[in-house]
RNA sequence: GCGGUCGUGGCGGAACGGCAGACGCGUUAGCCUCAGGAGCUAAUGUUUAACGACAUGUGGGUUCAAAUCCCAUCGACCGCACCA
């Protein structure tokens, strides 16, 4: 029989650590300790019946090194997980199956909450906090009336995106393109009755925050165009013959002298209040119904062709030149963002020089510079004011400035800023949700309901399906609408709708810091100990949703005075994607999907860990490799092979590597700062390789390379840590230190080039002096061949590295 | 259309403006062996007998020196999308 080549069984090592870690109850935070504090958070998970993804394992992967190495490294570590369960999926499936949504919630939190442990994830799993749960959404509902109170909530009856497939209203931000978030299905337009968050109110505080926010410029820039800030004026604009006036929202009050026609949204109430001095009413009528028709995805494919149907009998007058200008209503003007009307300057905006063109009309010219002839000349730069009265000669800037005082003097506009973000429209006719805490009474009108009643509970039913006019299943539960008025204790009827998904997930972080609490949804002094979360990452995906949402519950929060920082996060970063070993995003109908679960029983915990952190750079997307695993797991046979060679006297760091393991533990340490694990996992592969081409290696080597082991493979690492005799587990051992002085070098390679190419190098001892390195570069046979006589012109020397010789 | 990110071996990917391809996978040859998805040694960008030459999407530029900085261009991905 061969050699045996010492393997780990990882289906023994790893469910015995994760079992001592929790009986030991390793990475249960500790309120108020004196260590410092390090609240280290991931998304928390939805937890699907198809359990957890290899995707999972990397969003969360990056948070799990950290907080075990902040363990190590002294801190009172916070790295907490919990569930955001409400949602469609469990109730479609539910559905379908004809189980309680309760049941199957309960049920994938279970499997969820094994394979989290199955990873070795050093979660805190004593603080879960689960949405579903009315101790926890009691304070969701808690928090949503304190919004009521402050007038941040309202009523509209507007038309909403409706996926007739989930039968739900969508926020904008779950119908982006037309299309529903969850299905895909065509989303269609639906007057309905829907409450909003007032969360416009908070949309400056919003922009502003992100200054006290580190996070990547693409995370910053996401978040910016999505609150969509636009510095401008509102201009009123006279109706001729009429007390009534046109106010229009523009970033360009500069150019109101080339204004040739205004644009009405094809909602606009002017075509209520003038209907009857509107000569082609019929017409209008006919714009406007096909307008509805449209779904907002059809209205944005529409926008290479403008349509429009001009106002008979109606003119508006420019406020400064007294001339009258055609009012015209077309689709390409949105009634939800600014004032639903515009001044045309068709000269300097691209779509009102398109629509111009397409209906004939005059196209003046304010701004020198273009060719008008071919399109709209929009520089603002380099553009000089012409045919524009008190602006003439002014460039664009200066103009607006001028312009905009001019108007305020004159009563006629003034500075203004919008916002592309929209209200939150907050609610779902679906029955899996919280239930908005709200009653309606005949006599009291909307009456919100008493703090002390909450939780208002989901009843307990059979019949959950939604139905087809798109009103909540609750509402045919007679017990649950059927109430009593807070107020007069008459009659009254329960609002039946239950909140969106992202209501829960808006402030579960907070909920972390003193989950079980039941007098308020977290002790000030527990939130202001642990708050807030120094690090939290996430996906991409949710930098314009839930990253939005949180904050803005968090920011009102600190306005009340209930948290402690208007900011939730200090630093936030996003993983790339894990795409199928195809190269296409993972998906059941691709069949490329990798399940996590079966590369653990095969290959274990560890091997999945440092695989899924050793594929590519943590940020960008890559694809999986089936072979890439099984080097990680090789790397891992490797260092539990070196375990045989540890000498048991020596305790000291082996002076042949001594100089490697330092600059590993530097490189380690700074690569795990940076989120650079795969360059981390990199060096410890040149370490071990180092050390495995040794003889022997001292204990205290052993002991440094499973400490930097650790964070990544924690299951090896307490394995061969307790082999090697130590009774503690390695959890708490100290994070290795390098000491700067041994990261010198003996000896250093300098290249010698010539006019930038590398012909020879020389071997000298750190810091030897440009002119001596000169001379021995100059007698190389190699150099001097290279120079074939030229004269030496110049010589460029960079310390330790590098000396081209110019010739 | 606008904004952003990124183009490097057969593959995943490394490279403070200073030896391109670290590390891993794969491949090839050899060793070891109760042929096994194990381990060990060596090689592995292209080209050349070799010295060399050529190589970071493409074309320019800056520089003693460019994958890295600048300009243009092509391509991929992501975000926004008639936002006045």
């Amino acid at each position: 029989m061969s050699a045996f080549v010492p393997s780990f069984n990882h289906a023994e090592i790893e469910p015995k650590w994760q079992e001592r870690w929790e009986k030991a109850r390793c990475f249960e935070a500790v309120d108020f300790d004196s260590k410092p504090k390090f609240y280290s958070l991931i998304e928390f998970p939805y937890p699907s019946g198809a359990g957890m993804h290899v995707g999972h394992i990397r969003a969360f992967s990056s948070m799990e090194v950290i907080s075990r190495k902040r363990r190590m490294e002294g801190y009172n570590v916070l790295f907490p997980i919990g569930f955001d369960a409400f949602g469609l999926p469990t109730e479609n499936y539910a559905i379908q199956n004809h189980i309680h949504p309760r049941a199957v919630t309960d049920r994938n939190i279970e499997t969820f909450t094994r394979q989290l442990k199955g990873a070795g994830f050093s979660f805190d799993f004593s603080r879960v906090v689960d949405t579903t749960d009315p101790d926890y959404y009691r304070w969701t509902q808690w928090i949503f009336l304190k919004m009521f109170e402050k007038g941040l909530v309202f009523k509209n009856r507007t038309y909403v995106n409706f996926c007739p497939q989930c039968k739900v209203v969508l926020s904008n931000e779950e119908s982006q393109g037309g299309e529903c978030d969850r299905c895909g299905s065509q989303v269609v337009q639906k007057e309905k009755d829907v409450w909003f968050l007032r969360i416009t109110a908070y949309a400056q505080k919003l922009l502003e925050g992100l200054n006290d926010l580190e996070a990547s410029s693409r995370i910053k820039v996401e978040q910016e165009n999505w609150i969509g800030k636009s510095e401008g004026a509102f201009i009123n604009f006279p109706i001729v013959d009429s007390s009534e006036s046109l106010r229009v929202f523009t970033t360009r009050p500069d150019t109101i002298f080339g204004a040739t026609f205004m644009v009405i949204a094809p909602e606009h109430p002017l075509l209520v209040t003038l209907k009857d001095r509107i000569r082609n009413r019929e017409e209008i009528r006919d714009y406007q119904d096909s307008a509805k028709k449209k779904s907002e995805f059809e209205r944005i494919q529409m926008n290479k062709d403008k349509t429009g149907v001009r106002l008979l009998g109606i003119h508006a007058k420019n406020p400064l030149t007294q001339k009258p200008i055609p009012i015209f209503v077309s689709d390409y003007v949105m009634i939800t963002y600014g004032t639903g009307a515009i001044m045309a300057v068709p000269g300097h905006d691209d779509r009102d020089y398109e629509f111009a063109k397409k209906f004939g009309l005059e196209i003046r010219e304010v701004i020198s510079g273009g060719d008008l002839s071919e399109k709209a000349h929009t520089d603002i730069e380099n553009g000089i004011l012409v045919n524009s009265g008190l602006l003439d000669g002014l460039p664009v800037r200066e103009a607006q400035k001028t312009i905009v005082a001019h108007l305020q003097a004159q009563g006629i506009g003034e500075a203004a800023l919008q916002f592309k973000m929209k209200d939150w429209a907050f609610n779902r006719q679906r029955y899996w949700g919280e239930p908005i805490p709200i009653i309606y009474c005949d006599r009291c009108g909307i009456v919100p309901v008493p703090y002390d009643q909450l939780p208002v509970r989901l009843p307990r039913v059979e019949a959950f399906e939604p139905t087809d006019t798109g009103e909540s299943p609750l509402a045919n539960i007679r017990d649950f609408v059927e109430c009593e008025c807070p107020k007069c204790g008459g009659k009254a009827r329960r609002e039946t709708d239950t909140m969106p998904q992202w209501a829960g997930s808006s402030w579960y972080f907070l909920r972390y810091t003193d989950p079980k609490n039941d007098h308020s949804f977290a002790d000030k002094n527990k939130l202001s100990y642990w708050g807030p979360v120094d690090w939290y990452n996430g996906g991409m995906e949710h930098v314009t949703r839930h990253l939005i949402y949180s904050r803005f519950w968090n920011q009102f929060l600190y306005d009340e005075g209930l948290v402690a920082t208007r900011e939730p996060y200090r630093k936030r970063t996003a993983q790339g994607l894990i795409l199928g070993a195809d190269g296409e995003k993972m998906s059941k109908s691709r069949g490329n999907v990798v399940n996590p679960m079966e590369i653990i029983e095969e290959f274990g915990a560890d091997t999945l860990r440092t695989y899924i952190l050793f594929i590519g750079d943590y940020e960008m997307a890559t694809p999986w490799s089936d072979a890439g695993l099984k080097g990680c797991r090789r790397f891992l046979d490797k260092i539990w092979r070196l375990f045989e060679k540890v000498g048991k006297e020596n305790n000291d760091l082996s002076p042949a590597t001594e100089n490697l393991v330092h600059k590993t533990i530097k490189g380690v340490s700074e690569d795990i700062e940076a989120m650079k694990f795969n360059t981390a996992i990199a060096k410890l592969m040149i370490l071990v390789n180092e050390l495995t081409a040794r003889d022997a290696l001292s204990r205290k080597d052993m002991e440094v390379l499973l400490a930097l082991l650790n964070p990544f493979a924690p299951h090896v690492a307490e394995e061969l840590w307790e082999l090697l005799g130590h009774a503690e587990m390695i959890v708490f051992h100290p994070w290795p230190v390098y000491d700067p002085a041994k990261l010198v070098e003996e000896t250093v390679e300098v290249v010698v080039s010539v006019n930038g190419k590398v012909r020879d190098k020389l071997i000298v001892a750190p810091n030897t002096e440009e002119a001596v390195l000169e001379a021995a570069a100059l007698r190389l046979p190699r150099i001097v061949e290279s120079l074939g006589g030229r004269p030496v012109r110049k010589i460029i020397f960079v310390p330790n590295k590098l000396i081209n010789i110019v010739g």
